[in-house]
DNA sequence: ATTAATGATTAGGA
DNA sequence: TCCTAATCATTAAT
């Protein structure tokens, strides 16, 4: 019971500012006697509570706008909006910052290197132009191939950007949507500004997720496209018989040092009309190939090295002894045992 | 339909 | 950087 008096004080203390708008009896009890005036207020704003649901729609109604019109009301608001933000921050205050997602940039990155998110053309035919530069130049044939690549690369994009574009429009939709019931409801209850943005954040985030999917997608779609175009295992030819020859016979007149210098490798690849990285590969293939089963090259090694010694005879000395393919020859012999 | 041959790519080492 | 070794993906042969 002597708890009753000073809980009162506080109420009482906003009671007493004396508001027009206040019931009439609030006022009375300031001056009158301590105690019992107070309870009797209270007592009555209880019953007013109490019986607010048998009040006509029109007396609420009017007892609300009364209420929204009152000088206090943005002081109140504000106060109810500041202990609002105070608890609703320190529920959820830490995960405020965010850090720019190192996934999304990665598959930003890639999306702009592959021109499916760059500038409208350039971005693609440059992607084209690196694919075909790096395809390496084996010949006019792939042009066609490459516009087809194209085509499927601009078809990608497209729908990437009608999808990207339709998430934008509903996100833009929905934030407004959001912000506008919002905005209704802080006349009701205290929402603030500083509220609704953070809303709005939470909605971009949600949608932002969406749009990673459809990134993390067309990645996976440029990548199989990728693969299936422009890796130049997929679309191998074999070299023609006479550039075959020619690397063979450089291969096995050079059997027991099989390293081709650059200037070599820029003599053979003209001379088979193919790159000297193509010239590199053939020799790396050619060596760990016949290191690993050199029973198996037998008889094409004896097949070059006797063809060799037979041009170098020829030329010398125009003999007539020529030698057979079948039998090996001391060259031959000589290189497998350097090896 | 399988299998061998072959050109290209990749990881990892000196 | 160039090499080896393993592997991939296609072509040619069976």
């Amino acid at each position: 019971m002597d708890e009753q008096p000073r809980l009162m004080h506080s109420h009482a203390g906003v009671g007493m500012a004396g508001h027009p708008g206040l019931p009439q009896h609030m006022q009375e009890g300031t001056g009158g006697t301590d105690g019992d005036g107070r309870k009797q207020d209270i007592g009555d704003i209880l019953q007013q509570i109490m019986t607010i649901t048998d009040q006509s729609l029109d007396e609420a109604q009017a007892r609300k706008h009364a209420l929204n019109c009152h000088r206090m009301k943005p002081a109140l608001f504000n106060v109810l909006c500041e202990i609002k933000e105070k608890t609703v921050l320190s529920i959820r205050g830490a995960q405020e910052e965010e850090p720019p997602d190192p996934q999304l940039m990665r598959l930003d990155n890639m999306l702009l290197a592959e021109g499916v998110s760059g500038p409208e053309k350039g971005g693609g035919s440059a992607a084209a132009a690196a694919a075909a530069a790096a395809s390496g130049g084996a010949g006019a044939d792939n042009s066609a191939e490459h516009s087809d690549y194209r085509a499927k690369l601009s078809q990608i994009r497209q729908i990437y950007h009608t999808e990207l574009e339709k998430y934008e429009q509903a996100c833009n939709e929905f934030t407004t949507h959001v912000m506008n019931l919002l905005r209704e409801q802080s006349r009701t209850r205290p929402i603030s500004p500083k509220e609704i943005e953070r809303m709005v954040s939470i909605i971009h985030r949600k949608f932002s997720s969406i749009q990673m999917q459809l990134k993390q997608s067309t990645c996976e779609a440029v990548m199989i496209l990728r693969s299936r175009f422009l890796d130049a295992r997929r679309k191998r030819r074999n070299f023609n018989k006479q550039a075959t020859e020619i690397l063979n016979e450089y291969f096995y007149s050079h059997l027991s040092n099989p390293y081709p210098s650059e200037e070599a490798k820029e003599e053979l690849a003209k001379k088979c009309s193919i790159t000297v990285a193509q010239v590199s590969n053939w020799f790396g293939n050619k060596r760990i190939r016949y290191k690993k089963n050199i029973g198996k090259f037998q008889e094409e090694a004896n097949m070059y090295a006797a063809r060799t010694a037979v041009s170098a005879t020829n030329a010398s000395a125009h003999g007539s002894q020529a030698n057979s393919p079948s039998t090996p020859n001391s060259a031959v012999l000589l290189l497998q045992l350097q090896k």
